[in-house]
DNA sequence: CCATCATGTTGTCGTCATCAACATAAGCGG
DNA sequence: CCGCTTATGTTGATGACGACAACATGATGG
């Protein structure tokens, strides 16, 4: 009955194969396409082709699934991050420029990706690559800062907390709307700047006239 | 016809007396005190005391009723920002502490204001208080920077979005766990006052250090 | 006084996550 | 080769939920 799914390229080692990862799959691609509310663990295993209950074994409930999926994006973010800190080592446009694309480019899972309620965020599986990433923004908070820059830390955290405002925002859908006197639809990488010019900015500079690069 | 819609004015209609308010009142309590998931069309129903089927006549689903919830969170918003526009005219600060003070007092409200999926944000009962706190903030930003000001809406959006990220990361918990080499706890007015360096400084400006207010 | 319509009730349906009891198969030590 | 243990999958049931349909009730207004 089973053995035919046996096909997979992994080591199959039980009735599935794989069913873990099968499960990580669908349920993603469920998140990808319809959003949060379309993950469905009953659905994922119809689809797969076992029965309601075996995702049981490989998640203890929905929330650990919800956990897992997370971890993946944490995990690929940090790729990303890291990735971009190694092209361009003194860039942190380029850094921000890739954590909005990252928080756009699949958007149901970075939405998932923020709420304390739907994942447990003390998993391991989520702290590792979540410091990886904010190490990498740091780093480059700090090269962009120079030797002697203060508040580092806090400057980072900041400069997450607007980036992160950024991509909820424009899944809101607010940045396409008018606000008042709406005009131009406005692009993320102008709020970039406005942002960078307050945090990636060496204290002591060419501060000549307070927005250097706009 | 019937004084129908006059039961936001408060007449006490017909059976139960005003069960929309009523509905409204304890589907927030439920909000506030168990998050989303506690909110139940069923269990507030029977906290009332009228049949599981009776909220269907005031809200066709569970979406419109949570619209409505946040809508009247856009509302108190609204009135806690104009509120502070009014108090303190020329401070910038003063308003992003407010706004991060509404989204930190009631946090599961705030959070589901922010979710797309969950509100009808083209609801005007939505559009006319968040275009009240947009320009409440927006006149804020325009006094902080000045007459010959640039870029104020984007500016603007750039702020919103830096607060929004600091509300939510807040709510994360991030602010409260160590990144790395972590040490005290963040304090979010010391991130305000990072992006306010950015954003609600006047483009010329006595920005002797780049970091006047640190 | 009666028709109408807003409101509330009862019953039902389909979906879901979770749990318990049972079944199967793989590995492992005799 | 045999029996034990454990991992995995199945079947069935439970309770909660949102949504819907059919029906009941009561206020309103002509």
């Amino acid at each position: 009955m089973h053995t035919s799914q046996a096909g997979r390229g992994g080591i199959a080692p039980y009735h599935h194969g794989d069913l873990r990862e099968e499960l990580l799959r669908v349920c993603r691609n469920q998140l990808r396409t319809g959003g949060l509310d379309a993950i469905s663990l009953r659905k994922a295993a119809q689809e797969i082709g076992v029965s309601h209950a075996a995702p049981s074994r490989h998640f203890r409930s929905k929330h650990a699934l919800l956990t897992a999926i997370a971890a993946q994006g944490f995990a690929e973010a940090a790729d990303e991050l890291a990735s971009a800190c190694r092209k361009d080592a003194d860039d942190l446009d380029a850094m921000c420029r890739r954590y909005i694309a990252f928080g756009q480019q699949e958007p149901e899972l970075y939405a998932l990706m923020a709420q304390p309620k739907l994942v447990d965020f003390s998993d391991p599986e989520i702290v590792k690559p979540r410091a990886v990433c904010f190490a990498a923004m740091m780093g480059a908070v700090s090269r962009a800062l120079g030797a002697d820059a203060e508040n580092v830390e806090s400057r980072t955290v900041a400069l997450w907390a607007s980036l992160h405002g950024i991509v909820m925002l424009t899944q809101s859908g607010v940045l396409e709307h008018d606000h008042g006197d709406g005009s131009t639809p406005l692009d993320p990488s102008e709020l970039v700047r406005h942002i960078r010019s307050g945090i990636g900015r060496p204290p002591v500079a060419k501060t000549g006239a307070g927005r250097t690069d706009v």
